[in-house]
DNA sequence: ATAATATTAGAACACTTATTCTATAACTAA
DNA sequence: TTAGTTATAGAATAAGTGTTCTAATATTAT
């Protein structure tokens, strides 16, 4: 029938998730996208339909790689013990690539993103504000942190931290600063 | 001797600004740049020289407005109070203007903007940190908090809050959410 | 081999970008 | 008034943008 494509997929979304990660959607051009994925213009346009649709691929190919890399912990809600598992893989990987995170980048450009795009960064927002939730509620049972305490506002004060240790790692590439920031705000729990 | 100009430079740069600070650098251009001052072009290249420089003068400008608006508590550095009264200040105004911090914005997009841009971004964080790292030193000489508590940390966690509170203005725009973190960040202290 | 389909390389297009230039109008010190 | 200066409006430029199109090439089921 057809000639069989010489590409990857997921090779080129990859790539092309880097790119847009580090620099933004409005500061990358699809002629950089063409130059860094290797893939021929026309290719391009027929997986992806235009430069919204491609972004919005890398958007979903993050949002698979977060949910597989620091979901896990969470997803086992253990306790404290998910919630500081999932700070040490953060506080690591963050550093690693110094690009800070997709999703927090992509907020503050959010009036230069496509809508679609805004919306895909608040259901991220909030399932990460319920995983942390549910880890509260759990550490609660078994006794790790006093009844007492408002569990919506600690998982708001979980999502700032991030979000904070995301900033910090685009501006300061030190990691003992992000792992010391670490320590002190789990303290509060 | 010569026409006298029609503007004033300071409501100029203000609008500029604004525009900057909401849009990012990149995703705004010069065309919208003139129309949202209602300057001349010409006029523009000749105040300001290019994008860039007229960039990095909104970037002074924020500094001085920040410098005024949110270093005054920090400045006059009488201990937890200082802290207490800046939060509470960046709190209000964060939601109010619902931009975030045009500083914040600019790390994010460190790969565009110009380089004096990310130096100034670097200076204006570390004076932050230092800021802070004052008003602990004064907390701990009146006994606010523990003498055994690492100032330098604790700061960094303070820069991190801030930052983190800056990402959230932009996604949540509720204050309440914004007011619950600061409440359990600052019980830290 | 042939027909059918996909991929490729890159030219072409329409639009936007930052920036510069030109001509005209407005102002003021002398 | 006049000379000198500056602001203005907007045309002009050159490069970059996202996107589409065209032709040639490669592949495979029949």
């Amino acid at each position: 029938m057809a000639r069989p494509r010489e590409f990857d997929r997921k090779e080129v979304l990859k790539k092309a998730t880097f790119t847009f990660w580090d620099k933004g959607y409005e500061a990358t051009s699809m002629e950089e996208l063409v130059t860094v994925t290797g893939l021929n213009r026309g290719s391009m346009y027929n997986l992806f339909g235009n430069k919204e649709g491609l972004f919005l691929a890398t958007i979903d190919n993050y949002f698979d790689f977060i949910h597989e890399t620091f979901g896990a912990p969470l997803r086992k809600a253990e306790g404290l013990k998910s919630i500081k598992e999932y700070f040490a893989l953060v506080g690591g990987k963050l550093c690693k690539y110094g690009r800070g995170c997709f999703f927090t980048n992509s907020a503050i450009e959010t009036k230069s993103v496509p809508e679609a795009v805004n919306e895909r960064v608040h259901v991220y927002f909030r399932t990460q504000h319920d995983l942390f939730a549910k880890c509260l509620e759990v550490a609660k049972q078994k006794g790790e942190i006093p009844t007492d305490r408002d569990i919506q506002k600690l998982s708001s004060y979980l999502v700032c931290l991030t979000q904070g240790l995301t900033v910090m790692s685009k501006l300061n590439k030190q990691t003992k600063t992000i792992q010391d920031v670490i320590d002190i705000a789990l303290e509060q729990l």
